[in-house]
DNA sequence: TATGAATGAGTGTTCATTCAT
DNA sequence: CATGAATGAACACTCATTCAT
């Protein structure tokens, strides 16, 4: 009883230090938010952070951890459509809803990490590796699917196809967020899908 | 003539700076690589940096700046070729023989700086921005010539295909990166001309 | 009655932290054993100390406290001894046992605890003084009476005297601690006297 | 010519910060020793001390390093001094000499460090083994020589008397340290030596 | 009264920048 | 100007102590 209480305290500080440390990373950076800066966002004094994360990396890797986890949860949806591509669409349109709702920074450090200088860190260098990994993997599994079903071309390897349309996901986001993340993101997954499969020629 | 010399002298010094504060920030990224280390690498003490720049940021600037002036330089090339995705294929070859040449990491702050936190930085933050602004007002103009030559199809925003086009550019050298830089990348260009057009369907 | 359950309560668990307490100095020293380490060895929560204990100077006091008392009660011994250094030799030989028995760490901080930087402090300053003090004011009286029986010689200021014999003692306390704590050193009591009495010169 | 200067500066400043480093230390006591107030008592800024030492724990090995060489150098002297026991006295003399002017707790640090908790330490463990070891040889050393001159007795081992004979040093030091440091620590040489050899029996 | 999490002052250390030579 | 040492503000992290339950 006493221990149940403690425990769901426990979660909701850890939840609280999280979503503060989600906020203040996006809006400085991994560097110039300053551990103080976090705890005060969360409203707890600064050592408390240190009750619940080992150190400033391990409060990162927790954001991107807990990130890929939501956006691979939600990417498991639709797993009743046999179409390959539109399940995928599908799952895009989920996704980029969850982006709009959830701000975009999060959505970058799970999908885009990859340039920041955070990565030179060790500590969450595997962490994001593994959460690249996995969307690399699904998406090319997605691909030879396709591809077995005759859906896609088969004169470019499916790591250049796959790498293509994950580099349409990310040039999509990454051009909403510099416009400042106006409504209407998830629209965008069918234009994504649709440049994919038949790309910008005039007809 | 004495000024002449000195004036050389100077821009030697700058330019071994530059030099190596790129290799450095590439190697480190920009919070771990320290000005010591930069000196160091440049084979000058540590505050002779400071009679060519006036901090750190600026330093990172500069090279942006360098980066995007080469880039821009070399897509400035092919302009006798009439057919506007020709011409795009033929500098996209171009840019990539280049960053094939010079290093990645260059080349990516150069185009993709876009989310590491060094970008929070109000100092570098207006170069990185018209560095982009550069690459995007191009491309842009370049869809919409294309689109006007009946080249392109009208029912997807031009902006959104310039994203979707840098996208792929991005996509290609991220992944090429990540497999550690293989020769081979100016082949990609013909790829991501190939794919943008085509698209991924099966005929 | 209810109040006598709990009086001993109360005892039992101030010895468990003094032992805990005591164990955890003696390995870490005085600065890395923290209050976490005592109450996790004393197998309490880490707030408990404090309902036994003011802070942790105030542990370290107690310890030194209940170490002199005991070792004071030890040498309390032997009184019926008329002869002032037999009577020596065997409280020496008592204490020793004591100190093999009970780890010599804790005998240390008892008898050395001298030289340490937690005698800067001053809340245990007072208590390691009059612990200090009191050996050495009862081996003066000892020395005293033995000068008085004619047992020891006069050209040798009597404070000095003391301090030799203290010294003798804790260079062998010392060294035994030094080579690993080797059984035996009860036996030492005897080699200490009678270098004191007849000194190293050979006959 | 420019380097010699320097040189000789850096030496002037890591001379006065371990001096600073020396006095702190005494005073206050490894932890409680703040590096500002080592810097501070140098007169220089707390970064400055880390030109000069990796960290805290270098600094205070270099002073029992520093201290340790001053003390051996001292013991050096009387060599053509045939007779081991007398040649000990001088030295004993010269080295209380150096300690009565040179403060007390360096001299302790140097050759009492044996107990505090900075020798929890790893990083000056082997530099206070080191300093201790090799006073514990030489004076064994010694006393082999003294015994095969038939000078003292052979009933008890060589490592028991050169313990014994250390210990009457330290507690010499130690309670002259005790009684505020007054003038004429050199004569209780004497003290020592005859107390050692004859023993404190009553003719 | 036991608990164990929250607190926040305190500190060793780093490093961009300055400046005397 | 080049140099390289001095500077000192800044910050991640620790841990003795407090306090709500």
């Amino acid at each position: 009883m006493r221990d149940a209480v403690r425990e769901e305290s426990r979660a909701a500080y850890r939840e609280a230090i999280l979503a503060a440390a989600e906020r203040t990373f996006g809006r400085l950076g991994f560097h110039d938010a300053k551990m103080a800066d976090i705890a005060a966002e969360a409203g707890v004094a600064a050592g408390t952070v240190y009750n619940y994360f080992k150190n400033k990396d391990e409060v990162f890797a927790s954001i991107l951890q807990r990130g890929q986890e939501r956006v691979l949860a939600i990417q498991d949806g639709h797993a009743e459509v046999a179409d390959p591509l539109e399940r995928t669409r599908l799952r895009l349109r989920d996704t980029f809803a969850f982006l709009e709702e959830h701000g975009v920074l999060f959505g970058m450090f799970v999908r885009l990490g990859g340039f920041t200088d955070f990565l030179q860190k060790r500590a969450v260098e595997d962490q994001c590796d593994r959460s690249y990994m996995e969307g690399v993997n699904r998406t090319q599994a997605m691909i030879r699917e396709a591809v077995s079903c005759g859906q896609l071309r088969v004169d470019i390897a499916v790591e250049d196809l796959a790498a293509m349309l994950m580099g349409l996901c990310d040039a999509t986001i990454f051009s909403w967020s510099r416009a400042g993340c106006p409504p209407g993101l998830p629209a965008k997954a069918d234009t994504i899908v649709e440049l994919f499969l038949r790309g910008a020629h005039a007809p």
